[in-house]
DNA sequence: TCTATTTTGTACCGATCGGTATTCTATTTA
DNA sequence: TAAATAGAATACCGATCGGTACAAAATAGA
């Protein structure tokens, strides 16, 4: 049995690291949107050509998907750990300032590439906007999944309305997205969310 | 003294109304974004050809910016009213309220042209892009000074910081486009308009 | 009717789009 | 060392991009 993976044993080896290629491209994307970003504008950030580009993440569209399931890992990590904290204040008050710390920061492009990624876009993106979409909303089902959650443990008032709780951080959290696309700092967003937060239901006795 | 304009004296007649083509050249920005906006959809839309285009309204970012005018002015004309309400309370909720509407509208494309016509752009469209950053800027200035005269006014507390307040307001608006375009309707929108209106500062007695 | 003027339709411009065929090169295995 | 394999580099594909030259057509004034 020969080794299954992992430095493909024949042919000549690949001259680049796919992984840093996959975060250029997300840099590139995540700056550009699907539609303002051209195969020459990825090959470029990327180091390699485009046979290699095709040989390796399939096309235009595959090789965004996969740079946004990087995303979602890395440079938007903050999302999945406050889903954890013990009570729903403490979840929504971290997924919130996660945000304003995260989509202002500087070592990277500002916002989200999920919301600003494919929002308004040409018919050729339009299974990526949908695939977007898709994730936002499985976002905001996460959120409400764990509010719900959070009223059988009596964290929040039996009395909440879940959905609507989970759809307007939502909005806050797109809406921030595009005030640091406008420009705010990270300090600027976490006042917004510290506001926001004053919008919770207060904490069942 | 001959006539100064309508209906030119001499030449061959123009042959479509520039105003008309001008709101189906917003609907397609507005669903498309600039970059996904080709000149082909553009001229198939306004049903004009190219040289008609050029001629009437210069070239495809002065096309662009001509139509968010008449976004400002028709189809988004719910921001303006609301500020001239008695008190900012009523202002406020004039303006979610009317974003809940008018973003969900089945009658126009989703969400807000300014907002999402180019977020994340090429390098091609960054002086729109520019364009829609500063008139989101400037449509919050507004919203601060019109709270800011509502402070003077007694109208909401002395301790209250209007400026994150206005950000607040921008970012919950911002994100409601979002929302519209990931399918929210008008009733779902009201809701979070409504729970984005508890984090009002308490009327000043 | 003739001329000046303006818009129309068509055909075209070079550049770039996403995507690929082909050839060359580097490596492993025999 | 020779064959087999796979990635790299170049050059190319038809289609489309934003933008324009040019000539036919429609009007007003003379």
């Amino acid at each position: 049995m020969s080794e299954s993976r992992c430095t493909a044993s024949v042919g000549r080896p690949r001259a680049f690291d796919p992984e840093v290629a996959l975060e250029k491209a997300l840099d590139v994307f995540w700056r550009k949107g699907y539609d303002g970003t051209s195969l020459a504008d990825l090959t470029e950030a990327m180091g390699i050509n485009k046979p290699s580009l095709y040989s390796t993440f399939g096309n235009k569209d595959q090789l965004f998907l996969k740079a946004i399931e990087v995303y979602e890992n890395r440079p938007c990590a903050f999302f999945g750990p406050a889903l954890d904290e013990p009570t729903a204040h403490q979840v929504v008050k971290k997924m919130l300032y996660g945000a304003a710390a995260n989509f202002a920061d500087k070592s990277h492009p500002q916002g989200c590439v999920i919301i600003q990624g494919a929002l308004s876009c040409s018919e050729t993106a339009s299974a990526v906007k949908e695939a977007l979409i898709a994730r936002r909303q499985e976002g905001e089902q996460k959120v409400r999944d764990r509010l719900l959650r959070a009223q059988a443990e009596g964290d929040i008032p039996a009395s909440t309305n879940v959905v609507t709780l989970a759809r307007y951080l939502g909005t806050v959290i797109q809406g921030m997205a595009i005030q640091a696309n406008n420009g705010a700092t990270s300090e600027e967003l976490t006042e917004v969310a510290d506001l926001a937060l004053s919008a919770m239901p207060p904490i069942a006795q």
